[in-house]
DNA sequence: GCTAACGGTTAGTTAATACTTACTATTTAA
DNA sequence: TTAAATAGTAAGTATTAACTAACCGTTAGC
């Protein structure tokens, strides 16, 4: 299907909905892959092949401590995702506007 | 898969290379079904059935004109995911950067 | 009326990919 | 040094979902 892009590797990953939930479990923070598991209702080795589609989309990113691996989320998958989107907004100014209201609700946030 | 949110529909409707071609086609501006197709290496009713799925997640929208179906993006699936993906930045004032940086990269361009 | 153009739907097939079981490697602790 | 804990890999199966072929309905033009 065409040449292959880098936001063809995240947006597929995130195409899938188990994915997602291993995704959204790091949301909080860093996770070993026996916390990630538990409470999925996939065994441990799908668990595993899922964190490789996740990190080789750069959505996450891994960190060897001991017998553990620990999982993180990653900028860069997103970022990639977020610039395929921009091309989409019709017209910059609307897209503009709607940043701004974003960036004004985070600092709200602080 | 647990409950259904309205990004899961969205993601995975961008998860698929065939449906993102579609999409991409529809960059700059609307397209009626045949000219969705042409080019692509499928046939025309898998592109019906895929224009389906976008349409459902809100990515595009269609309008009858006589007998051709003319389709066209839609911001409401786009700001779906902009919000799923706002969840995973790793603070408000890093985003705000982003955002701030993008927010100039859009404004020059115009 | 009839015909052509356009496009959605259905049923069945094929292809992709998510999944499990079994195995292996590495590290830590007893 | 043996055993337990952690996690990655491989092979094979099962499930999902993308796809095609055939069909139907609608609109427009002759």
């Amino acid at each position: 299907m065409s040449a292959l892009k880098k936001y063809d590797l995240v947006l597929n990953a995130l195409g899938d909905a188990t994915r997602r939930a291993i995704f959204e479990k790091l949301e909080n923070g860093p996770l070993s892959v026996v916390h990630i598991a538990e409470g999925l209702q996939v065994t441990r080795p799908a668990v595993s092949q899922h964190l490789k589609v996740l990190r080789e989309a750069k959505l996450i990113s891994m960190q060897q401590q001991g017998t553990r691996s620990i999982y993180r989320i990653e900028q860069e998958g997103l970022l990639e995702i977020r610039n395929y989107l921009d091309r989409f907004w019709d017209g910059a100014l609307d897209n503009f506007k709607l940043l701004a209201e974003q960036t004004e609700r985070k600092l709200n946030e602080k």
